[in-house]
DNA sequence: TTATTGCAGATAAAATTTATCCGTGATAAG
DNA sequence: CTTATCACGGATAAATTTTATCTGCAATAA
């Protein structure tokens, strides 16, 4: 039960791509290099994000990506759902109608099994509190915990690559 | 970010543990064939179970597994940290502090990053919503939901190997 | 037209999960 | 006190998933 680690470098994309002013964006190479992750296989991460409207695609030469949404319309969950797949993290799989003891075509076996409602409840309550979390919260949380120094250099490198 | 079918075995094996008369035990083979999974796999995580103070051990013939705790007392949390490891499942690897834009050793990396904090925190919310349900109370609801038929069959299945 | 960028699919390498086996120690029963 | 049954730890093997890269194609700005 481990989530990959492309999740937290999309989130990281996903955040500097909601803080760019409008109209601007930045290759897959960029945000690469920026968050210092191997280019290529950060790219089809991006690509994952597009395909489910996340971020935008603008093509050709000086392309990359925008986020797609308003960064209050952007939930850590959406990301994560994205990358992760949207497939629950338990799966059932009906034991209790497996052995000896288990009954044939039994209508009791129409409810959900209780263990593996227990476990979805959970899940869903994990789910909620992930949404919770906006991209512009992140955003307006790093603008006053952030270092000053650190802002600038940031901004800075973004405005090499954006003219 | 999935989680193992043997958590869910794990958890299956427990609750039948549970409801178990005192002093009664269940060897490795009898679960498994009990839940129709693989026998020396299911060891494995009856071991786990046992190393972690969840199941008690019977050695010698005639032995098998006991739970270790009343069943008011262990949870769906516990099995899933025994069987999966406690680790968080967001691992933040720190990128803030990677690529051109990073500080070196600044001060403003001490607080976590938010975007870790805020998966830790659904985490949280996750695995506390987990250790709500206990096996006590799985027991209760599979004697109100249960078809009286499947009661019958199981207990007697169980009277066969417990003399 | 050319160079740059994203995209889909194929492929390869690495890591993890899943599953089994064997030798050892414990112990109940004969 | 011998034997058969059981759990345990470690080693190992098979299968699957994750991680990572590459290639050819489409789009487009200059």
């Amino acid at each position: 039960m481990k989530i990959s680690n492309t999740v937290e470098w999309a989130i990281h994309c996903c955040t500097l791509l909601a803080g760019l002013p409008k109209g601007v964006n930045l290759s897959a190479k960029d945000l690469a290099e920026y968050h210092g992750v191997p280019h290529p296989y950060l790219a089809k991460a991006l690509q994952t994000l597009s395909n489910d409207g996340i971020v935008k695609t603008i093509s050709g030469p000086k392309g990359g990506y925008q986020l797609a949404k308003e960064p209050n319309n952007v939930s850590l969950l959406d990301i994560v759902l994205s990358i992760e797949g949207s497939d629950s993290c338990f799966e059932c799989e009906e034991i209790r109608q497996q052995g000896p003891t288990a009954l044939k075509r039994s209508a009791s076996y129409k409810r959900p099994c209780l263990i593996a409602a227990a476990m979805w409840k959970a899940e869903n309550v994990w789910r909620s509190e992930l949404d919770k979390t906006k991209l512009s919260h992140l955003i307006e949380q790093v603008i006053i915990e952030a270092d000053p120094r650190q802002m600038k250099k940031s901004q800075d490198w973004i405005e090499k690559r954006t003219p």
